[in-house]
DNA sequence: GTCTATAAAGAGATAGAC
DNA sequence: GTCTATCTCTTTATAGAC
């Protein structure tokens, strides 16, 4: 039985390792700039390989969004189960960032180009879209939750202020791809965590105050 | 002497058309997918007169990349110059918005097709960087104004309030373009706004900390 | 300055051998 | 399943006419 799923097997290992070549190729290059050759190479195979498993370059690329969307979502859920508290939430958060920090470029350059790519392919959004659904909404709850324990009227509808915060995560990373002076290591969880104080009115807690 | 500066006027003005396409074509289709035959056919020319004008389409990318950036810093400044009052300087803010909201698609592409070339071409980097310090910058001033008016003490430094606020720019537009239903068209500014309000609202905290 | 023609390289995709 | 060879189309860039 231990070969009986090798064909099976072999051929989504073969799929996994030219979906990451890939995702390497397209954030360095961008989708348009990669070509097929260079993924089939950096992967190990050949063109013939490539067009064996996939039946073309929009094909990966359609499937490579579908994947990493998939898998994300995942996280988001995993991230948000695990922490019962709010300081707990703001470690995996800070995790999840420094790991993050450590290929930026790469990173962000991947998420826009696929986001470009949905842009211009419109059949494709609603994948994208409602990763991003998820995330706001697992933000949300985090914030109503946040809300209730301190007793304090929301300043705005939870839901608002979640995608607030979401946002700040896509735009605080490209100012720091851009400056990465100017924009600390950990200024995602410290954004946050300041918004969450100044709406549950918690700010005038004197004792950790800004970034950690 | 009405014909004084045709020569020169008529290349510049040859540019700029060449520019202006190259511009609609990297947003509908991406740097990598915009050939030069494509963006001399739009601008109502052939190959012959872009390679006149232009080394190559590298050298179309930065200068258009210098371009965008030079025009934007300066509407940054005549926008936040022209507004004495808050009221003024949010109605601005608001008109700005909704322009941009006419065409959001082809907006962010671009803007975003020209940020993957700036982190792929380090040399060009330090010149976005320098169009969204400005940003920042006037924004900055804006809230360091606001909590003065207010007499009510920072719960961060003004400039890491204004970074939230300017990130935000972004990280919404990408939420609006990927779920326009979840995100209004006049997000940005009420974003801005509820922070400016939670912000100025939060009195005792312990004078201005934050990031470093 | 702008055109047409063309060289040279690179792209996506297919066919047939193994 | 993966390889090599090949077809066809597109791309960048140059040359020379006007």
């Amino acid at each position: 039985m231990a070969e009986r799923l090798t064909r099976q097997e072999s051929r989504r290992r073969t799929r996994g390792r030219l979906l990451a070549a890939a995702a390497e190729l397209f954030a360095e290059r961008g989708v348009n700039g990669a070509s097929v050759e260079q993924i089939a190479e950096r992967a190990g195979y050949s063109r013939g390989a490539f067009y064996g498993n996939f039946a073309g370059k929009d094909a990966l690329v359609a499937e490579l969004l579908n994947e990493r969307t998939r898998r994300e979502a995942e996280e988001v859920r995993e991230a948000t189960a695990g922490a019962a508290t709010r300081d707990e939430a703001f470690d995996a958060l800070r995790a999840w960032n420094r790991d993050r920090a450590r290929n930026l470029d790469s990173w962000l350059a991947l998420r826009m180009e696929l986001l470009l790519h949905a842009i211009r392919t419109p059949e494709l959004r609603p994948l994208l879209a409602e990763r991003e659904q998820a995330a706001r909404g697992a933000l949300a709850e985090g914030v109503r939750r946040e809300l209730d324990r301190g007793g304090a009227a929301a300043p705005a509808d939870p839901a608002f202020l979640a995608l607030i915060a979401h946002a700040l995560e896509d735009g605080l990373l490209i100012q720091r791809v851009l400056d990465p002076g100017a924009v600390g290591d950990e200024a995602v969880v410290d954004a946050v965590e300041l918004l969450l104080r100044s709406w549950t009115a918690l700010g005038g807690a004197p004792g950790e105050e800004g970034r950690g």
